[in-house]
DNA sequence: TTCTCGCCTTGATCTTGGTCAACTCGCGAA
DNA sequence: TTCGCGAGTTGACCAAGATCAAGGCGAGAA
């Protein structure tokens, strides 16, 4: 399929919010909906700033992340191909705003959907009310493991558990990971700093755990890693 | 009204989840619903335990927490009288239980109510559904807050934080606080050990931004919590 | 009343991870 | 090819908050 072109109901169905809409309801969402072009480092929105879309990613790479006057950043999300984002922020009240920022690490593009239509939508389809719903629980979940592991573990502890959740499904042994992602950004959705990032990887590939090649991260001992995170 | 008693109609149109359900719809809720009694220190449920139910606090207080294998303890909410927990839980799955544990804190009378019947109502309801929903995202945005918090600010700022979410609304002047959750409480909400949570409040009273009697603490200016805020 | 048990406080010390600074490495532009 | 810049690494030092240890204080029981 062209990556640049407008979306049609194929596409759009294979979004999970979208997947048991009818034609009907398809086109209301299809006509609200624009393709949106970002180059790398553009922002999509501002923390704080009115909401008024909702967004899936087609392709690049997007952060999501929250600001300090102090000039501080901390990295809530990493948002890969595939991934919508934002659908919760339409039951805040557009006065609040967007809770965090949003900008492309890579040159990415986006389709960028109507709040009010989808509203629409959902008043029709308790079934994407129920889906909707079933992806905002698991989001809730993900937040309190993310307090978990900020509050009850260390940054070594973090740094594992990352690593562990690279492996691709179906791997079993020795993957070798490829960061698409920069390691600073990286190491600020871990709430780490840049340079506390780089030692612990170095201690890592020192005690053998892991092997380190640039962007490349090969594995070696899974099970050293687990027995960090299971302790 | 009593407070042991079987709850009636009334009670349950004046939780949020419940206002707009029709006779039927309500009586589904009240005929799987139980009230629940608990001890002081009483566990309501475990981390990972399946999940059947969602409740409400009548009377009492609640804690949220995780805990880590060395012991460790993070509080992730204090539940209110009057307040529901545990709602978007039935749409994870039982299959990973409740993402938290609950302990009543004090004495504490509970409703319990199925998530069974609360789906059948939802399926009826869009309005219940944008009513959930908007739950759901009112906690997503305040757990992104508690993660700004704890990443990008230091523990003198949750405190001051924290104090000025305590002031009653419409009081403007020097509050009293009566703090109804013990110190360390408290402190593991803002993932502070309890020594430090007592030399930075002592230190808040040494600069005269508060007054600290045993549990009632008087914020004697208010603006110098702010300004600790809003840097 | 006195005793006792937790909660809280205070002091001394330690540790993790942050900060500041210097340097390397690769890559793209001229 | 060289230059320049940004990402990453490494070292030295620092500081916020944790940990360990010792009392104090107040509420409930005897």
């Amino acid at each position: 399929m062209d990556d640049t072109s407008n979306p049609d109901s194929d596409e759009l169905r294979g979004i999970y919010l979208f997947s048991v809409l009818d034609d009907e309801q398809l086109a209301a969402v299809i006509n609200t909906t624009r393709v949106v072009q970002l180059a790398e480092g553009e922002r999509l929105f501002d923390h704080g700033q009115p909401s008024r879309h909702y967004f899936f990613l087609r392709s690049g790479q997007m952060k999501l992340f929250r600001s300090s006057r102090e000039g501080g950043e901390k990295v809530i999300e990493i948002v890969r191909p595939g991934e919508t984002f934002a659908e919760a922020v339409m039951f805040m009240g557009k006065a609040r705003g967007y809770p965090v920022s949003a900008q492309a690490i890579v040159a990415s593009e986006l389709l960028e959907f109507d709040q009010a239509s989808m509203l629409g939508v959902l008043e029709q389809s308790t079934t994407t009310c129920m889906r909707l719903m079933a992806g905002m629980s698991r989001r809730l979940r993900q937040q309190v493991d993310e307090i978990d592991r900020l509050t009850l573990h260390n940054a070594t502890y973090r740094l594992a558990t990352f690593l562990l959740q690279q492996i691709p499904p179906g791997v079993l042994e020795s993957p070798e990971l490829h960061l698409t992602t920069p390691k600073h950004v990286v190491a600020s959705r871990l709430a780490i700093q840049p340079e506390t990032f780089s030692r612990i990887l170095a201690r890592l590939a020192e005690s053998g755990c892991v092997e380190v090649h640039g962007h490349s991260i090969v594995l070696t001992d899974i099970e050293a890693l687990r027995e960090i995170v299971s302790r």
